[in-house]
DNA sequence: GACACAATACCGACTGGTTGGTACGTAGAA
DNA sequence: TTCTACGTACCAACCAGTCGGTATTGTGTC
């Protein structure tokens, strides 16, 4: 947003203390992390930060809108996009939020899910902002839910935004447990109970679509 | 434990102290809430906190493991131990982590889940503490997968360990996008996906079973 | 049962460092 | 000159933790 800002000459000071938040909040966690904290690891001074902020809490909610952003970005030319099939771009999605449990713990999970739990009551302003990009996110997945939906018949009585909600729901769980055991590998594992999950939400109404038509179908 | 401490005549302030960390730690989260919070909430007094607590640190493991305690009496109560069916207590169990989602969502939402995301990294004594809750928890799962596993013929490439962190990783994220949203609705539909996939991973793979060998499978 | 006395449980004023936030100054661009 | 974008110095409130003290309870001795 307003390029005009960040012109060509490195970032500004308010771009700094963004990234700054991002990588000190995701480590510690919103209270934990002070605005010196930030201004030092941004390395920028108080002033700077009042000058751009309102308060620590209005800095939060900039900081969510700003991880919106990002992340929209990095999705949106993520490459599960190019399969024709739906359902093929469901689970590329899938695969892909696996894929990119590199690194560190702090480096892969996610900010807002982060806030969310430390400010939900005493924070509106920045709880709505942490639920705009995870439900904003959520939508982003739903036209290719839909559309695999009526492909392949799935009559579940599920709708693809409360699946697109579920998916949320793993990834979330997933880094907390990461968090408690300190390494990916059970995230990792909980991302493929989530592809399972999909793959027969999809693959087995089929086939009981298929059972009602013809074909292979061993009735006992 | 050591009940002869908190003989006959109302609750020590140790106890005192314990309650009421657990739900203002709940509310809002292990750095916003204070020594002196938590004393005022409990009726006693800084002294009486740092005679039974070392640290704010030490009460906060000290809360993980009350709460590890109190969550396993009250799920080693409830109902859905009395199906015969090992699948029907694992579904059972599911479904009693619906029907719990109840009054506000600091009163249903988990303790250590809560603190691990903000103390992971800071705090490796309190994060080791959610993790034995997490996991001890979840390993009161597994005999019930494990031998529904084997009584339905599941040989889908999941251990029942990981399919049992898989239900606290649900959980978990169902408490975050509540938390995001400020209501239990979106923690129960994430919960009815759970119960979704469990039923399929069971009832598809019995299915797939029955279509190789023959009908009715019930050798052992 | 009475007494000494020691350990435990708890109190509350105090402290040194930290916190979010403010007041004011200044450099450069328009 | 005025506006934006910072920098520096500072503050009142608050924080976890301390410390000397008191009330209560338990225990060994006679």
């Amino acid at each position: 947003m307003s390029d005009r800002k960040r012109e060509k000459a490195g970032a500004t000071a308010r771009q700094k203390l963004l990234d700054a938040a991002l990588s000190l909040i995701r480590i510690r966690g919103y209270e934990a992390t002070t605005v010196d904290d930030m201004c030092a690891a941004a390395g920028v001074t108080k002033g700077a930060f009042f000058h751009h902020f309102d308060s620590k809490e209005s800095l939060a909610v900039a900081a969510a809108e700003y991880w919106s952003e990002t992340t929209a970005e990095f999705f949106a030319t993520a490459p599960y996009h190019r399969h024709s099939d739906p359902l093929q771009r469901v689970l590329g999605y899938i695969d892909f939020r696996k894929a990119i449990l590199t690194g560190k713990v702090p480096e892969f999970t996610c900010l807002v899910g982060t806030m969310v739990q430390e400010v939900y009551v005493s924070s509106p302003a920045i709880r709505d902002a942490c639920d705009l990009s995870i439900s904003g996110h959520a939508t982003t997945l739903e036209p290719d839910i839909a559309e695999a939906m009526a492909r392949y018949h799935v009559r579940a009585d599920c709708t693809p935004r409360s699946l697109a909600l579920h998916t949320q729901a793993v990834l979330q769980g997933a880094y907390v447990l990461a968090k408690a055991k300190g390494n990916a590998a059970i995230a990792a594992d909980s991302i493929d109970h989530l592809r399972r999950y999909v793959v027969q939400l999809f693959g087995a109404d089929r086939a009981a679509a298929n059972k009602t038509g013809s074909t292979k179908e061993h009735r006992r």
